[in-house]
DNA sequence: TGGCCTTTGAAGGCT
DNA sequence: AGCCTTCAAAGGCCA
């Protein structure tokens, strides 16, 4: 079963078209969310490429867990340099950023069914932790049981969007030449520079993105960003409210004074 | 130790 | 439809 997703996420993407048209528009495609639109044919045959794509190097799995596993119908693929593999501007993307890289899209044992014992980056204890060790569970109620077994489900994180992942690939970059460190002030950069890039620059990064929801949505048929809600603890409200003299982010700033998007800049924000 | 900061974009909920 | 909220990453900072 999840070979046959993994498969099929992978010949999606590995047939998917090349953005169309020169000095198209960045901006996000309509929402994929929508699965049932998706029909069966969609999804090709098994690339013959795929062969190229088990791991050199691959994780055993624990003992525990090979024992019990019945089979194991697929190995983790390294897809390391998969974008390099493809073609069209996908493959000149000058970045880091792959399957390989990217936390949420690597493959592991955290993909329900996955044969592999590795754990997957994009499915994390709630804690982040590992978990303790464990107790007298005859001392629990069935209740507590539950509440205890809701919470340590592993959490499939969202897939990061176009910003997101232009974010990940250039932070080095950024630290390196400014010698900063704090994130607020590098994010801060990071997003002048995302407004100064062209758009067919950020046209790859917004395909990239779109490629990574659409294998999220392969891997995580039924995950919804809603899972997530509430296990950050939410910010005070008061805190998100601006003051009328802060001009807050450029893009809160261009929205108030209804300012374009991608051009547009007022003073403060400059 | 854990939330905040800071960015943009996606997605879900509410009106 | 439009607005609001939350969460993705990152690491220093602070209570």
């Amino acid at each position: 079963m999840y070979k046959d997703t993994v498969y099929s996420a992978f010949n999606l993407l590995m047939h998917y078209p090349p953005p169309s048209g020169a000095g198209q528009h960045p901006q996000p495609q309509p929402p994929l969310h929508n699965k049932a639109s998706q029909p069966a044919h969609s999804v090709p045959q098994l690339s013959p490429l795929y062969e190229h794509f088990s791991s050199p190097h691959p994780t055993p799995a624990p003992a525990d867990i090979s024992q019990k596993q019945v089979h194991r119908p697929l190995q983790t693929p390294d897809l390391s340099g998969f974008y390099s593999l493809t073609s069209g501007s996908m493959g000149q993307l000058p970045h880091t950023v792959s399957w390989f890289t990217h936390p949420s899209l690597m493959l592991g044992s955290g993909v329900p069914g996955h044969p592999a014992a590795i754990p997957h980056p994009a499915i994390v204890p709630p804690s982040g932790k590992q978990e303790l060790q464990p107790y007298d569970r005859s001392l629990k109620t069935q209740a507590e049981s539950k509440v205890e077994k809701e919470a340590k489900k592993p959490t499939i994180k969202k897939p990061l969007n176009a910003f997101m992942l232009y974010m990940k690939e250039m932070r080095a970059k950024v630290i390196a030449e400014c010698t900063l460190k704090e994130s607020a002030a590098i994010n801060q950069i990071l997003g002048r520079r995302w407004h100064a890039l062209s758009r067919e620059e950020q046209a790859k990064y917004y395909e990239l993105a779109r490629k990574e929801r659409q294998l999220h949505m392969q891997l995580y048929p039924g995950w919804s960003a809603r899972d997530n809600y509430g296990k950050k603890k939410r910010r005070s409200r008061e805190k998100h409210q601006e003051s009328s003299t802060d001009p807050g982010s450029p893009k809160k700033c261009r929205a108030r004074f209804g300012l374009n998007q991608q051009t547009d800049w007022c003073g403060p924000c400059r």
